[in-house]
DNA sequence: TGGCTGGCTGCAATCGATTGCAAGCAAAAC
DNA sequence: GTTTTGCTTGCAATCGATTGCAGCCAGCCA
């Protein structure tokens, strides 16, 4: 049997039981009943009672328990987020934004670290299940094997940027398709008509959304799509360098480039500084993210800024409202991109 | 009223009250006793009553109800880290251990983002003291306030690199000191003799003891200390850049950089060369930390790797033996630190 | 004076597990 | 054949709150 242990200068006197709200009754002259009501529901007791009730719990010190008040209003009062690793700096943002609107409406953040691990993702999901959690937010796409088909997750979720195609899942995530026009078109505006595109892992949602972006700007500005002007990265900087030195490495290298992401696009700056090209002179680079790697890059990465913060909190709330039989099971929302100017385009200078 | 919510798809049929122990016991024709037993203590049942109580749990699609057990047991199975941000790439990799380790142990992570806000600190410290979790972690030192002088957190906590002078609390971390010196040791056997050094915030614990060992090690080497060769940085990149200015604006300028952390070294390799010095050519540069930055620096950073992945694991697995009591309330532990060489150090080239 | 209303309060059930204690029963010991 | 032993099992208490229902009482109205 382990041993309860007591943490000693805890508030209460050594050895001393913890408070409890029958202790509080007590104290107060009045049923645990009424207790409970002065602390959680003062409208319905009298105001003596009420100071009473408040007096004698100041004095014993007393904290609720909240496991048994969860046990019996059967809600948990906390959320699971699901990422795969906190070491990518596109996600603490977003967790920020959750964090903050749980803590607002009493609710805790259970942090779910996948590494992508189909049985860690299972045994997270599992806490809902078993009433440990009240809901999970979904920041990968890695949960196919998890949906019920078109039923969802089996417990209420969210998913956040990235989305399972075909379910009609709540969603809170960007407009990836406009974004990646907004930021090609930025490119043609500038006079580029070589524009090479870095993908991503095909096994996002987003890859695709991104490069139909891509060559949605091409086509309205009349220029011609060449598939050759497209590399797939990987949504890491060792990938953007792969595919950058590709595309460079063709006949006709592109003069601007347009990076699926912040991570690829500071690998292309890392390899036209290898092979000797200035960046926004000779070429012009933009990411997709808005980390704070951007900022630090050289030079400055101009870049779409996913609003991270807003995201999170928006999905929070989505799912706190779902739970709360506030909101659909198939509420959806698109948040706008900005595109911030820094220092890696510049007009075209001809050849 | 809230309602309780059911949400479509999950395992029990629609409508169906999720299945509890009583079921599972009622189809499996015995007490929930035994049931209970069969379950989490199947020694105690005969292998045919075993069988039968899985069998039925199985059928019902049984999940223990969490929240009740931990009532029963009067433990929550759950830890809260205090962590000031996770964009601090710091700290996320001994997230990761401590995710693992807890994980391993069937205990979950509440996460307590704090941004420094004693009112954020104070409200998770409070989820301990209602019982919804077990113990804190705390990934920073501002937490003075909360403290009982010489008592403790009052509840089972450690502290995770950062430590509060005097009190002998329970404590995981580097000897700051010891890897100061290693560091500047590098550089003096490298050939260097004006060292300066970029310090973080007077705050930190780790400042001074940084501070102690680059003393140190230039006593032991005979090298006189120069306090125009100590700048204060505050551990941020642009803070560092502006000590390295200081520094490099100075009669004298020292060859070589040891930096109190990694992004503040990443701020002086930018101003080194914003004014035209190659490093490791003309200045060396060391830091602290090997944060992922730390790699990808230009030039790669040479560093100290502090083990965060191990230092994560050791801190949950003293908490949670602290709070099985197996482990002592001031146990402390040192682990070690290993110099990473990449590209920002050279030997010194005279003037 | 009697009945009714409405505000407070308390009794006791409830949430869903775990567990101390005692009983039942078959096999082993005497 | 009786007693003892030891393995299984069930009864019921327990963890600490919340809450439906009913009772009490004072004040109001007729």
């Amino acid at each position: 049997m382990k041993l309860r242990t007591r943490h000693p200068g805890s508030a209460a006197e050594l050895g001393a039981r913890r408070p409890t709200l029958t202790d509080v009754a007590r104290l107060a002259r009045v049923s645990t009943a009424t207790a409970s009501r002065a602390l959680s529901n003062p409208a319905m007791v009298s105001e003596a009672t009420r100071l009473a009730v408040i007096g004698a719990a100041e004095r014993a010190d007393y904290r609720p328990n909240l496991i048994a008040r969860s046990l019996r209003k059967q809600q948990a009062q906390s959320i699971v987020v699901l990422v795969p690793a906190l070491e990518n700096p596109f996600y603490p943002e977003i967790i920020r934004g959750m964090e903050s609107a749980a803590r607002k409406r009493g609710y805790s953040l259970v942090l779910g670290l996948t590494l992508h691990d189909e049985a860690v993702e299972a045994s997270y999901l599992e806490l809902v299940h078993n009433q440990r959690a009240d809901g999970v937010l979904v920041l990968d796409g890695g949960l196919k094997h998890l949906l019920d088909a078109g039923k969802g997750f089996g417990v209420p979720a969210v998913q956040v940027i990235e989305r399972l195609r075909g379910a009609d899942l709540p969603w809170v995530g960007i407009d990836d398709r406009a974004a990646s026009m907004k930021a090609t078109r930025h490119l043609i505006e500038l006079g580029h008509r070589r524009i090479g595109h870095i993908s991503g892992l095909a096994r996002y949602s987003v890859t695709p959304d991104r490069i139909a972006g891509y060559r949605a700007a091409l086509k309205a500005a009349g220029i011609a799509y060449d598939p050759k002007l497209v590399a797939a990265g990987d949504f890491t900087t060792p990938g953007g360098e792969a595919a950058a030195q590709k595309l460079m490495a063709s006949r006709e290298p592109p003069t601007a480039l347009f990076c699926g992401n912040d991570d690829s696009a500071l690998g292309a700056l890392r390899h036209l500084r290898a092979i000797g090209l200035r960046v926004p002179r000779d070429v012009s680079v933009v990411g997709i993210d808005d980390t704070h790697l951007a900022a630090i890059a050289e030079p400055p990465l101009t870049t779409l800024r996913q609003p991270r913060y807003e995201i999170g909190v928006t999905a929070m709330t989505m799912l706190l409202d779902i739970i709360a039989g506030k909101a659909g099971l198939a509420a959806q929302q698109t948040l706008p991109v900005d595109m911030i100017l820094r220092e890696s385009t510049a007009p075209y200078r001809g050849k």
